[in-house]
DNA sequence: ACTCTTACTGACCCAAGAGTCAGCAAGCAG
DNA sequence: CTGCTTGCTGACTCTTGGGTCAGTAAGAGT
Protein backbone atom coordinates (compact mmCIF):
# COMPACT_ATOMS: atom_id res chain seq x y z
CA UNK A 1 0.00 0.00 0.00
CA UNK A 2 1.33 3.03 -1.48
CA UNK A 3 1.00 6.40 0.54
CA UNK A 4 0.64 9.53 -1.29
CA UNK A 5 3.85 11.81 -0.55
CA UNK A 6 3.47 13.90 2.31
CA UNK A 7 4.70 17.00 0.66
CA UNK A 8 5.16 18.17 -2.97
CA UNK A 9 8.42 19.90 -3.99
CA UNK A 10 7.27 23.12 -5.59
CA UNK A 11 9.80 26.02 -5.08
CA UNK A 12 8.54 28.68 -7.49
CA UNK A 13 5.26 28.64 -6.34
CA UNK A 14 6.04 28.58 -2.51
CA UNK A 15 6.82 32.20 -1.64
CA UNK A 16 3.91 33.52 -3.76
CA UNK A 17 1.66 31.31 -1.91
CA UNK A 18 3.42 32.51 1.55
CA UNK A 19 2.74 36.13 0.31
CA UNK A 20 -0.97 35.40 -0.21
CA UNK A 21 -1.29 33.71 3.23
CA UNK A 22 0.60 36.23 5.07
CA UNK A 23 -1.66 39.00 3.30
CA UNK A 24 -5.17 37.17 4.54
CA UNK A 25 -3.12 36.75 8.26
CA UNK A 26 -2.05 40.42 8.65
CA UNK A 27 -5.39 41.43 7.44
CA UNK A 28 -7.30 39.46 10.09
CA UNK A 29 -4.78 40.17 12.89
CA UNK A 30 -2.52 43.13 12.01
CA UNK A 31 1.18 42.51 12.12
CA UNK A 32 1.84 42.61 16.02
CA UNK A 33 -0.67 39.73 16.41
CA UNK A 34 0.00 37.32 13.89
CA UNK A 35 1.57 34.62 14.38
CA UNK A 36 4.48 33.05 11.66
CA UNK A 37 3.33 30.04 12.70
CA UNK A 38 0.06 30.70 11.67
CA UNK A 39 1.00 32.38 8.32
CA UNK A 40 3.05 28.72 7.72
CA UNK A 41 -0.33 26.75 8.87
CA UNK A 42 -2.50 28.78 6.36
CA UNK A 43 0.05 28.59 3.75
CA UNK A 44 0.02 24.84 3.80
CA UNK A 45 4.15 24.90 4.31
CA UNK A 46 6.25 24.64 7.82
CA UNK A 47 7.55 27.41 9.42
CA UNK A 48 11.07 26.28 8.61
CA UNK A 49 10.65 26.25 5.06
CA UNK A 50 9.18 29.61 5.62
CA UNK A 51 12.59 31.11 7.16
CA UNK A 52 14.18 29.34 4.15
CA UNK A 53 12.21 32.26 1.69
CA UNK A 54 11.99 34.92 3.93
CA UNK A 55 14.94 36.05 6.56
CA UNK A 56 12.44 37.74 8.87
CA UNK A 57 9.08 38.08 9.57
CA UNK A 58 9.78 42.27 8.60
CA UNK A 59 11.00 40.93 5.80
CA UNK A 60 8.07 38.41 5.21
CA UNK A 61 5.63 41.58 5.90
CA UNK A 62 7.53 43.84 2.99
CA UNK A 63 7.34 41.87 0.78
CA UNK A 64 3.86 41.29 1.43
CA UNK A 65 3.04 45.11 1.03
CA UNK A 66 5.23 45.13 -2.35
CA UNK A 67 3.05 42.59 -3.92
CA UNK A 68 -0.53 44.12 -3.09
CA UNK A 69 0.44 47.07 -3.67
CA UNK A 70 1.72 48.07 -6.98
CA UNK A 71 -0.91 46.00 -9.46
CA UNK A 72 -3.77 48.08 -8.34
CA UNK A 73 -2.38 51.44 -8.56
CA UNK A 74 -1.26 51.18 -12.18
CA UNK A 75 -4.47 50.25 -13.55
CA UNK A 76 -6.44 53.18 -11.94
CA UNK A 77 -3.58 56.19 -12.38
CA UNK A 78 -3.29 54.85 -16.02
CA UNK A 79 -7.17 54.88 -17.01
CA UNK A 80 -7.33 58.86 -14.83
CA UNK A 81 -4.84 59.80 -17.34
CA UNK A 82 -6.22 58.71 -21.15
CA UNK A 83 -8.50 60.69 -22.76
CA UNK A 84 -11.19 58.05 -23.19
CA UNK A 85 -13.79 59.49 -21.74
CA UNK A 86 -14.51 63.35 -19.97
CA UNK A 87 -13.41 63.93 -16.76
CA UNK A 88 -16.06 64.17 -15.36
CA UNK A 89 -17.77 60.79 -16.62
CA UNK A 90 -14.37 59.22 -15.39
CA UNK A 91 -14.87 60.91 -11.80
CA UNK A 92 -18.78 59.82 -11.92
CA UNK A 93 -17.61 55.69 -13.18
CA UNK A 94 -14.55 54.41 -12.47
CA UNK A 95 -13.27 56.74 -9.39
CA UNK A 96 -16.69 56.78 -8.04
CA UNK A 97 -16.18 52.79 -8.08
CA UNK A 98 -12.91 52.83 -6.44
CA UNK A 99 -13.89 54.54 -3.91
CA UNK A 100 -17.19 52.48 -3.21
CA UNK A 101 -14.94 49.44 -3.15
CA UNK A 102 -11.73 50.88 -1.37
CA UNK A 103 -13.23 49.69 2.09
CA UNK A 104 -13.25 45.89 1.15
CA UNK A 105 -9.91 46.50 -1.08
CA UNK A 106 -6.33 44.83 0.31
CA UNK A 107 -5.50 48.73 0.09
CA UNK A 108 -7.62 49.18 2.92
CA UNK A 109 -5.64 46.70 4.62
CA UNK A 110 -2.43 48.06 3.78
CA UNK A 111 -3.81 51.31 4.53
CA UNK A 112 -4.42 49.96 8.45
CA UNK A 113 -0.80 48.45 8.28
CA UNK A 114 0.90 51.94 7.06
CA UNK A 115 -1.03 53.35 10.63
CA UNK A 116 -0.54 50.62 12.53
CA UNK A 117 3.22 49.76 11.78
CA UNK A 118 4.46 52.65 9.57
CA UNK A 119 6.36 53.61 12.37
CA UNK A 120 9.11 51.51 12.55
CA UNK A 121 9.18 50.75 9.26
CA UNK A 122 10.53 53.88 7.50
CA UNK A 123 11.36 52.77 4.43
CA UNK A 124 8.12 50.73 4.15
CA UNK A 125 6.83 54.45 4.25
CA UNK A 126 8.79 55.73 1.70
CA UNK A 127 7.86 52.97 -0.54
CA UNK A 128 4.42 53.57 0.24
CA UNK A 129 4.37 57.04 -0.41
CA UNK A 130 5.86 56.76 -3.66
CA UNK A 131 3.94 54.09 -5.36
CA UNK A 132 0.84 54.97 -4.18
CA UNK A 133 0.27 58.27 -2.14
CA UNK A 134 2.08 60.36 -4.02
CA UNK A 135 1.25 58.96 -7.08
CA UNK A 136 -2.47 58.83 -6.48
CA UNK A 137 -2.47 62.27 -5.81
CA UNK A 138 -0.36 63.53 -9.08
CA UNK A 139 -3.01 61.36 -11.33
CA UNK A 140 -5.77 63.23 -9.68
CA UNK A 141 -4.01 66.55 -9.83
CA UNK A 142 -3.89 65.55 -13.48
CA UNK A 143 -7.55 64.45 -13.82
CA UNK A 144 -8.93 67.65 -13.14
CA UNK A 145 -6.12 69.84 -14.70
CA UNK A 146 -7.39 68.24 -17.76
CA UNK A 147 -11.24 68.50 -16.88
CA UNK A 148 -9.75 72.70 -16.77
CA UNK A 149 -8.09 72.48 -19.78
CA UNK A 150 -11.06 70.82 -21.82
CA UNK A 151 -13.36 73.77 -20.38
CA UNK A 152 -15.41 71.52 -18.36
CA UNK A 153 -14.20 72.36 -14.66
CA UNK A 154 -12.77 75.83 -13.50
CA UNK A 155 -9.92 76.24 -11.29
CA UNK A 156 -11.08 75.61 -7.71
CA UNK A 157 -8.91 74.66 -4.23
CA UNK A 158 -8.89 70.79 -5.28
CA UNK A 159 -6.27 71.46 -7.78
CA UNK A 160 -3.89 72.12 -5.09
CA UNK A 161 -5.23 69.46 -2.76
CA UNK A 162 -6.44 66.68 -4.30
CA UNK A 163 -6.30 65.18 -0.82
CA UNK A 164 -9.64 66.92 -0.21
CA UNK A 165 -11.15 64.32 -3.17
CA UNK A 166 -10.04 61.29 -1.87
CA UNK A 167 -10.74 62.35 1.92
CA UNK A 168 -14.07 60.65 2.14
CA UNK A 169 -13.14 57.72 0.96
CA UNK A 170 -10.66 57.42 3.16
CA UNK A 171 -12.75 58.20 6.32
CA UNK A 172 -15.12 55.67 4.97
CA UNK A 173 -11.89 53.19 4.58
CA UNK A 174 -11.65 53.92 8.78
CA UNK A 175 -15.17 53.46 9.68
CA UNK A 176 -15.48 50.35 8.15
CA UNK A 177 -11.92 49.62 10.13
CA UNK A 178 -13.12 50.15 13.33
CA UNK A 179 -16.77 49.96 13.68
CA UNK A 180 -16.92 46.64 11.30
CA UNK A 181 -19.37 48.12 8.67
CA UNK A 182 -22.49 49.12 10.04
CA UNK A 183 -23.24 52.31 11.29
CA UNK A 184 -22.11 54.58 8.24
CA UNK A 185 -23.60 54.12 4.72
CA UNK A 186 -20.29 54.63 2.61
CA UNK A 187 -21.68 54.37 -0.60
CA UNK A 188 -23.95 57.06 -0.15
CA UNK A 189 -21.69 58.52 1.62
CA UNK A 190 -19.40 58.55 -1.26
CA UNK A 191 -22.20 59.30 -4.11
CA UNK A 192 -23.12 62.73 -1.74
CA UNK A 193 -19.39 63.88 -1.84
CA UNK A 194 -19.18 63.71 -5.63
CA UNK A 195 -22.09 65.43 -6.22
CA UNK A 196 -20.57 67.98 -3.80
CA UNK A 197 -16.91 67.95 -6.01
CA UNK A 198 -18.95 67.73 -9.37
CA UNK A 199 -20.93 70.60 -8.52
CA UNK A 200 -18.39 72.78 -6.93
CA UNK A 201 -15.66 71.97 -10.44
CA UNK A 202 -19.01 72.35 -12.62
CA UNK A 203 -17.84 75.81 -14.58
CA UNK A 204 -21.98 76.53 -14.94
CA UNK A 205 -22.99 77.12 -11.50
CA UNK A 206 -25.16 75.06 -9.17
CA UNK A 207 -27.66 72.70 -11.04
CA UNK A 208 -30.65 71.33 -8.88
CA UNK A 209 -30.15 68.21 -6.71
CA UNK B 1 22.85 60.24 58.59
CA UNK B 2 18.88 59.84 58.00
CA UNK B 3 18.43 58.53 54.39
CA UNK B 4 15.18 60.43 52.71
CA UNK B 5 12.22 57.28 52.36
CA UNK B 6 12.49 55.61 49.40
CA UNK B 7 9.23 55.70 48.22
CA UNK B 8 5.86 58.14 49.21
CA UNK B 9 2.54 56.38 49.89
CA UNK B 10 0.42 58.08 47.85
CA UNK B 11 -2.99 56.02 47.41
CA UNK B 12 -4.83 59.29 45.63
CA UNK B 13 -2.90 59.85 42.94
CA UNK B 14 -1.78 56.54 41.82
CA UNK B 15 -4.17 55.55 39.22
CA UNK B 16 -4.23 59.27 37.44
CA UNK B 17 -0.33 59.33 37.09
CA UNK B 18 -0.16 55.74 36.02
CA UNK B 19 -3.02 56.36 33.42
CA UNK B 20 -1.02 59.46 32.25
CA UNK B 21 1.82 57.67 32.01
CA UNK B 22 0.31 55.13 29.94
CA UNK B 23 -1.10 57.21 27.73
CA UNK B 24 2.40 58.71 26.93
CA UNK B 25 3.61 55.25 26.28
CA UNK B 26 0.74 53.74 24.06
CA UNK B 27 1.21 57.30 22.34
CA UNK B 28 4.85 56.53 21.19
CA UNK B 29 4.86 52.83 20.68
CA UNK B 30 1.39 51.68 20.12
CA UNK B 31 -0.28 49.21 22.70
CA UNK B 32 1.49 45.97 21.66
CA UNK B 33 4.79 47.64 21.73
CA UNK B 34 4.33 49.10 24.62
CA UNK B 35 5.77 47.38 27.96
CA UNK B 36 4.43 47.40 31.10
CA UNK B 37 7.66 47.90 32.75
CA UNK B 38 8.32 51.27 30.61
CA UNK B 39 4.55 52.59 31.63
CA UNK B 40 5.75 51.97 35.55
CA UNK B 41 8.67 53.53 35.24
CA UNK B 42 7.15 56.32 33.32
CA UNK B 43 5.13 56.80 36.29
CA UNK B 44 7.62 56.48 38.70
CA UNK B 45 6.37 53.55 40.48
CA UNK B 46 7.24 49.50 40.26
CA UNK B 47 5.05 47.11 37.91
CA UNK B 48 3.85 45.55 41.38
CA UNK B 49 1.97 48.69 41.87
CA UNK B 50 0.77 49.07 38.31
CA UNK B 51 -0.77 45.75 38.82
CA UNK B 52 -2.83 46.79 42.12
CA UNK B 53 -4.51 49.38 40.83
CA UNK B 54 -5.17 47.47 37.12
CA UNK B 55 -5.67 44.06 36.82
CA UNK B 56 -4.24 43.34 33.38
CA UNK B 57 -2.39 45.53 30.87
CA UNK B 58 -5.74 45.77 28.90
CA UNK B 59 -8.17 47.17 31.55
CA UNK B 60 -4.82 49.88 31.88
CA UNK B 61 -5.64 50.39 28.14
CA UNK B 62 -9.27 51.08 28.73
CA UNK B 63 -8.75 53.51 31.59
CA UNK B 64 -6.73 55.82 29.34
CA UNK B 65 -9.10 56.24 27.02
CA UNK B 66 -11.53 57.43 28.97
CA UNK B 67 -9.44 59.45 30.96
CA UNK B 68 -8.30 60.96 27.61
CA UNK B 69 -11.35 61.21 25.51
CA UNK B 70 -14.66 62.43 27.26
CA UNK B 71 -13.77 66.20 28.93
CA UNK B 72 -12.24 66.73 25.42
CA UNK B 73 -15.24 65.97 23.69
CA UNK B 74 -17.52 67.98 25.87
CA UNK B 75 -15.90 71.27 25.55
CA UNK B 76 -16.40 71.42 21.67
CA UNK B 77 -19.94 69.64 21.53
CA UNK B 78 -21.58 72.18 24.21
CA UNK B 79 -19.56 75.11 21.90
CA UNK B 80 -21.48 74.19 18.70
CA UNK B 81 -24.75 73.92 19.93
CA UNK B 82 -24.93 77.57 21.91
CA UNK B 83 -26.12 80.42 19.53
CA UNK B 84 -23.29 82.57 20.80
CA UNK B 85 -22.00 83.49 17.11
CA UNK B 86 -23.49 82.51 13.98
CA UNK B 87 -23.23 78.93 12.47
CA UNK B 88 -20.35 80.42 9.62
CA UNK B 89 -18.53 82.68 12.49
CA UNK B 90 -18.38 79.26 14.35
CA UNK B 91 -17.44 77.25 11.83
CA UNK B 92 -14.88 79.81 10.34
CA UNK B 93 -13.43 80.15 13.94
CA UNK B 94 -13.34 77.61 16.66
CA UNK B 95 -14.16 74.63 14.51
CA UNK B 96 -11.44 75.27 12.41
CA UNK B 97 -9.05 75.52 14.54
CA UNK B 98 -9.93 72.19 16.24
CA UNK B 99 -9.20 70.53 13.17
CA UNK B 100 -6.13 71.93 12.73
CA UNK B 101 -4.83 71.09 16.44
CA UNK B 102 -6.28 67.71 15.51
CA UNK B 103 -3.39 66.23 14.38
CA UNK B 104 -1.67 67.01 17.67
CA UNK B 105 -3.97 66.23 20.03
CA UNK B 106 -4.68 63.08 22.27
CA UNK B 107 -7.41 62.96 19.94
CA UNK B 108 -5.47 61.80 16.95
CA UNK B 109 -3.73 59.26 19.50
CA UNK B 110 -7.11 57.36 20.36
CA UNK B 111 -8.11 57.22 17.00
CA UNK B 112 -4.93 55.12 15.81
CA UNK B 113 -5.39 53.05 19.06
CA UNK B 114 -8.79 52.50 17.37
CA UNK B 115 -7.37 51.31 14.35
CA UNK B 116 -4.96 49.76 15.71
CA UNK B 117 -6.47 47.41 18.60
CA UNK B 118 -10.00 47.86 18.08
CA UNK B 119 -10.69 45.22 16.56
CA UNK B 120 -9.65 43.34 19.58
CA UNK B 121 -11.75 45.42 21.90
CA UNK B 122 -15.12 45.48 21.11
CA UNK B 123 -16.55 47.38 23.69
CA UNK B 124 -13.51 50.02 23.70
CA UNK B 125 -15.03 50.61 20.17
CA UNK B 126 -18.96 50.96 21.52
CA UNK B 127 -17.75 53.49 24.45
CA UNK B 128 -15.67 55.78 21.63
CA UNK B 129 -18.65 55.44 19.16
CA UNK B 130 -21.37 56.42 21.68
CA UNK B 131 -18.75 59.48 23.63
CA UNK B 132 -16.80 60.64 20.15
CA UNK B 133 -18.14 59.93 16.69
CA UNK B 134 -21.94 59.99 17.41
CA UNK B 135 -21.87 63.08 19.69
CA UNK B 136 -19.53 64.43 17.39
CA UNK B 137 -21.66 63.86 14.34
CA UNK B 138 -24.78 64.77 16.27
CA UNK B 139 -23.56 68.26 17.26
CA UNK B 140 -22.29 68.86 13.25
CA UNK B 141 -25.59 68.02 12.28
CA UNK B 142 -27.32 70.29 14.76
CA UNK B 143 -25.10 72.91 13.98
CA UNK B 144 -25.39 72.97 10.27
CA UNK B 145 -29.55 72.94 11.23
CA UNK B 146 -29.21 75.92 13.31
CA UNK B 147 -27.34 77.92 10.02
CA UNK B 148 -30.20 76.41 8.10
CA UNK B 149 -32.93 77.58 10.53
CA UNK B 150 -31.18 81.05 10.79
CA UNK B 151 -30.96 81.68 6.73
CA UNK B 152 -27.12 81.39 6.73
CA UNK B 153 -26.96 78.23 4.92
CA UNK B 154 -29.11 76.10 2.17
CA UNK B 155 -30.10 72.53 2.48
CA UNK B 156 -27.00 70.32 1.31
CA UNK B 157 -25.89 66.72 1.67
CA UNK B 158 -23.74 67.99 4.72
CA UNK B 159 -26.72 68.23 6.57
CA UNK B 160 -26.96 63.71 5.91
CA UNK B 161 -23.51 63.31 6.40
CA UNK B 162 -21.73 65.30 8.27
CA UNK B 163 -19.20 63.18 8.28
CA UNK B 164 -17.99 65.10 4.76
CA UNK B 165 -17.05 67.99 6.93
CA UNK B 166 -14.57 66.16 9.50
CA UNK B 167 -13.36 64.08 6.57
CA UNK B 168 -10.16 66.34 5.74
CA UNK B 169 -9.39 66.88 9.29
CA UNK B 170 -9.31 63.09 9.80
CA UNK B 171 -7.27 62.63 6.90
CA UNK B 172 -4.61 65.08 8.05
CA UNK B 173 -4.21 63.23 11.20
CA UNK B 174 -3.57 60.31 9.13
CA UNK B 175 -1.43 62.14 7.16
CA UNK B 176 0.81 63.14 9.94
CA UNK B 177 0.57 59.79 11.34
CA UNK B 178 1.93 57.92 8.85
CA UNK B 179 4.19 60.37 7.05
CA UNK B 180 5.42 62.33 10.13
CA UNK B 181 4.09 65.76 9.24
CA UNK B 182 6.46 66.71 6.38
CA UNK B 183 4.58 65.92 3.48
CA UNK B 184 1.12 67.76 3.72
CA UNK B 185 0.34 71.04 4.54
CA UNK B 186 -2.01 70.49 6.99
CA UNK B 187 -3.24 74.00 7.76
CA UNK B 188 -3.74 74.83 4.06
CA UNK B 189 -5.59 71.84 3.59
CA UNK B 190 -8.16 72.23 6.59
CA UNK B 191 -8.40 76.30 5.09
CA UNK B 192 -8.77 75.31 1.73
CA UNK B 193 -11.57 72.92 2.52
CA UNK B 194 -13.29 75.39 4.66
CA UNK B 195 -13.46 77.71 2.14
CA UNK B 196 -15.13 74.95 -0.25
CA UNK B 197 -17.75 73.84 2.60
CA UNK B 198 -18.79 77.43 3.18
CA UNK B 199 -19.24 78.29 -0.41
CA UNK B 200 -21.61 75.31 -1.02
CA UNK B 201 -23.72 76.29 2.24
CA UNK B 202 -23.81 79.68 1.33
CA UNK B 203 -27.44 80.97 0.25
CA UNK B 204 -26.17 83.63 -2.03
CA UNK B 205 -24.51 81.07 -4.63
CA UNK B 206 -20.36 81.66 -5.75
CA UNK B 207 -18.65 84.51 -4.09
CA UNK B 208 -14.99 85.21 -5.75
CA UNK B 209 -12.07 83.47 -3.80
C1' DA C 1 16.85 0.22 -8.62
C1' DC C 2 20.16 3.03 -6.65
C1' DT C 3 22.18 7.51 -5.61
C1' DC C 4 22.51 12.23 -4.73
C1' DT C 5 20.80 16.81 -4.35
C1' DT C 6 17.97 19.78 -1.91
C1' DA C 7 13.14 21.19 -0.76
C1' DC C 8 11.09 20.47 3.24
C1' DT C 9 9.86 19.18 8.24
C1' DG C 10 9.12 19.82 13.18
C1' DA C 11 11.27 19.46 17.57
C1' DC C 12 13.97 22.52 19.82
C1' DC C 13 16.07 26.94 21.81
C1' DC C 14 15.83 31.29 23.85
C1' DA C 15 14.50 36.17 24.57
C1' DA C 16 10.84 39.05 25.92
C1' DG C 17 7.42 40.47 28.49
C1' DA C 18 2.84 39.77 31.19
C1' DG C 19 1.52 38.79 35.60
C1' DT C 20 2.62 37.18 40.89
C1' DC C 21 3.90 37.37 45.65
C1' DA C 22 6.63 37.30 49.88
C1' DG C 23 8.52 40.66 52.29
C1' DC C 24 9.90 45.57 53.26
C1' DA C 25 9.20 50.12 55.03
C1' DA C 26 6.26 54.60 55.17
C1' DG C 27 4.05 56.83 58.44
C1' DC C 28 -0.11 56.98 61.49
C1' DA C 29 -1.95 55.68 66.20
C1' DG C 30 -1.28 55.15 70.94
C1' DC D 1 9.47 55.22 70.96
C1' DT D 2 6.87 51.09 69.55
C1' DG D 3 3.68 48.60 67.02
C1' DC D 4 0.68 47.77 63.26
C1' DT D 5 -1.45 48.57 58.88
C1' DT D 6 -0.92 48.62 54.19
C1' DG D 7 1.11 51.08 50.13
C1' DC D 8 4.77 49.64 47.77
C1' DT D 9 8.88 46.96 45.82
C1' DG D 10 11.51 43.94 42.69
C1' DA D 11 12.97 39.36 41.98
C1' DC D 12 10.62 35.54 40.37
C1' DT D 13 7.71 32.32 37.25
C1' DC D 14 5.60 31.01 33.11
C1' DT D 15 3.77 31.55 28.63
C1' DT D 16 4.22 33.04 24.05
C1' DG D 17 6.22 33.26 19.81
C1' DG D 18 10.39 34.39 16.65
C1' DG D 19 14.04 32.02 14.80
C1' DT D 20 17.29 27.55 14.11
C1' DC D 21 18.99 23.20 12.47
C1' DA D 22 19.78 18.28 12.19
C1' DG D 23 17.49 15.10 9.90
C1' DT D 24 13.96 13.21 6.31
C1' DA D 25 12.15 12.19 2.00
C1' DA D 26 10.72 13.97 -2.76
C1' DG D 27 11.97 13.10 -7.14
C1' DA D 28 15.40 13.91 -10.94
C1' DG D 29 19.38 11.77 -13.01
C1' DT D 30 21.74 7.56 -14.43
Amino acid sequence: MSTSPRYQRRKEDRPAEITAAAFETFAEKGYANAKVADVARRAGVSKGLLYVYFKTKEELFKAVVRSVVIPRVNALTEAAVSDAESAEAFIRGPLRQFMKALPGSPIAIVIKLMITEGSRHPDLVDFYWDNVASRGLDALRALIARGVRGGEFRETRYSEYPHLIMAPAVVAVLFELIFKNQRVNSDELIDSHIDILLENLSVSGRAET
